[in-house]
DNA sequence: TTTAAAACATGATATTGGGCATGTTTAATC
DNA sequence: GATTAAACATGCCCAATATCATGTTTTAAA
């Protein structure tokens, strides 16, 4: 469990608000919305739920970054995605009323705000304008899914890693040089986002350091030629 | 296109309709949508809709199978789902107006019901219950599409090919023996939904034929242990 | 019925990438 | 700061599987 904050942040003035599937709300929702949630810290490396546990609300991270991720086969961990500020989590078991599809756990230090379930069971579903972006929330998690369920299926390791960076720089974005990954994963999560083994990522990442398609700097990423980087991730669209 | 029918089927008495997400539809509102709908037949190999294509309507299969696939890397078909009667289909590109996220291919000769855009877009987006059945539709897909997607990443194509064949029968179950996939599906499309190479998959079902788990009569497959199938799929959950 | 074209089958070969081993660097803990 | 553990790095080997080749059977078309 995340440690609660007393100062919880207010929905009305939440800059993540903008890109999160509550900008269809007005202001007197908003304040409702606001009444019925509550806000905690997470650490990196906790868990903000697993996938045996049942929901208890959904969460909407404030800041941070998440890692959705399923454990596979012989406790192989599979990277399904990564989100960000102002995206929702857990709301697909919430609505099925079944265990969490995955398990999230805090790539940085992260605040996320749980929304109460009787409140969502309530009066969130039966707003139509919400549902309406949470159906299109999902169409694109489900979009994004098959695309990397294709690579998995066709495209060689180095394609995938070359893309799998792709797909973090889309997500995260770049710190201020415009370059270096905003973010820090390990070559284990990497690889378990691209699906391969540990050690074909370090030397495939390795690689494309010696050919300056990206520079290692310590765990951090930047890339140098991103031409030659969506070039070797052989996309097609 | 497919080719129009005269006598369309009636929402009220269709009998897909009971697995349907318009199985939360009263009376009054099932004959509101078979108002606003028509129903075409497809041949065997005809597409229904094509991912280039923007969406015109809603489709809802009557009767009939159908594959939903997309191209990938070097124009290599990747098949994603497997679609039977009351299932709907092209939703998404729908809610979200933008072109159909895969292709829809008939299986086998199949009738698909229409349902107009603009009705769609005026009452069926409004009609929360039903919303509510989309998104746990969308959910679920999402759910087959992760497990899919983990298989791919982590399985070999032994177990990937054993879980294809129980995918099926969990589909499209058996013919009256009970043992007998109820589906026709050539080599090739059993390997682009295993995402291997054709002979492989051939390769495989030959061991599988010789193993007696399965048999193979013709283009038909019979499971003989299903029992050892499983085992062989390595499912864990 | 003949012919052509798919689909199926199987062997031989090449390649990718996983797994192991071993060493080095970095980070965490006392 | 010393000690330990985790993460990173790289070489070697081998199994899994793709690709190529060739032949057979089935299906479709003329």
């Amino acid at each position: 469990m995340g440690k609660i904050l007393e100062n919880k942040p207010a929905c009305l003035y939440c800059n993540a608000r903008i890109h999160s599937v509550f900008n269809v709300l007005d202001n007197e929702e908003l304040e409702d919305l606001n009444k019925h949630k509550t806000c905690s810290s997470y650490k990196k490396g906790q868990y903000v739920f697993n996938e045996q546990g049942m929901p208890s609300g959904l969460f909407c991270i404030n800041t941070g970054k998440i890692k959705l991720s399923t454990t596979g086969f012989d406790g192989k961990e599979q990277i399904l995605s990564l989100a960000k500020e102002g995206e929702i989590l857990g709301y697909r078991a919430l609505i099925s009323d079944e265990r969490y599809y995955c398990s999230a756990v805090a790539l940085e230090d992260s605040s996320i705000c749980i929304i109460d379930k009787l409140y969502f069971n309530s009066t969130i579903i039966k707003n139509n304008k919400l549902l309406i972006e949470i159906v299109k929330k999902v169409s694109g998690d489900l979009k994004l899914a098959e695309n990397h369920l294709v690579s998995l299926s066709q495209k060689n390791v180095r394609e995938r890693l070359a893309e799998a960076l792709l797909f973090i720089k889309a997500t995260y974005g770049c710190v201020e040089d415009g370059a270096t990954l905003n973010v820090t994963l390990s070559r284990e999560e990497i690889a378990d986002y691209v699906g391969t083994s540990t050690e074909s990522a370090i030397r495939l990442l390795s690689e494309f350091n010696h050919d300056k398609i990206i520079e290692l700097i310590g765990k951090k990423i930047k890339i140098l030629n991103l031409q030659l980087l969506i070039k070797t991730a052989n996309l097609n669209d």
